[in-house]
DNA sequence: TGTTTATATGATAATATGTTCATATATTAA
DNA sequence: TTAATATATGAACATATTATCATATAAACA
């Protein structure tokens, strides 16, 4: 039961659960979530550790990036429960929105090669 | 967004989940929760509120005493989604099944007929 | 009508959670 | 080997949540 309510609690942030519906989609190291959530690294960083922590999420080293990723089975958990359950309301959301917009934008930066690190493409 | 975030937070605590997967089985009034779940009162009427709040509960007054019940619709909702993801967790807990437990023992006093009010078949 | 039973609610105190800031670690690049 | 980049973490603070206590309301019963 613990573990039941440790997984809903760490479903129970929007900034959780909007990282959570960007990895349904791609694995992301935290520079990219940090360029489609714009907010403190140091944020988006406890709050994976919370989802880490929960089990729902899983992390690997790749270069010098950290990419999160979402387990497949446990995909398949969360992919019936968020879309049938909460569909309608979660997926009108603005933010969620413009976030899965970010992302496309995100991936076509390509920020995990290195020539084209935030910093420098951003000037 | 914030209705899934709210239904999420509603679902994140113990209290509540036990409240939950009894009334998944059984619409139940607060003096019967009371009695399975052993708590004060006035916590139990405070989280049936939260449940209330998020809709994942309703409550209906029966003479005296008002009812709580799971909608059906958000029982299909809520079954599929505590069952397959959190079954083989959720319902080993030792409280879960001492709640059923007590569960059964509640139906059998049948608390909600006047004669066998609380007080009187404690003594 | 006054009392008992069932429930809700407001205030408060205890605890937990989320955010921010500063700093640490690890990898890569210069 | 030094600097820069990517990420994690601890401490401190602000905020939210939960439990408890006292009290209010509303139905039923004597």
């Amino acid at each position: 039961m613990k573990k039941t309510v440790k997984i809903f609690k760490a479903l129970a942030d929007p900034t959780r659960l909007r990282i959570i519906i960007l990895l349904l989609e791609n694995d992301l190291c935290v520079c990219e979530l940090l360029f489609i959530l714009g907010m403190e690294q140091s944020r988006i960083s406890h709050q994976l550790r919370i989802l880490r922590d929960a089990e729902l999420v899983e992390d690997r080293r790749d270069g010098k990036w950290i990419v999160y990723t979402i387990p497949n089975e446990m995909k398949k958990k969360l992919k019936p429960l968020l879309a049938p359950m909460f569909g309608e309301n979660l997926y009108q959301s603005k933010k969620i929105r413009q976030d899965k917009e970010n992302l496309k934008i995100c991936l076509k930066k390509q920020l995990r090669k290195s020539q084209n690190s935030l910093r420098k493409t951003d000037g």
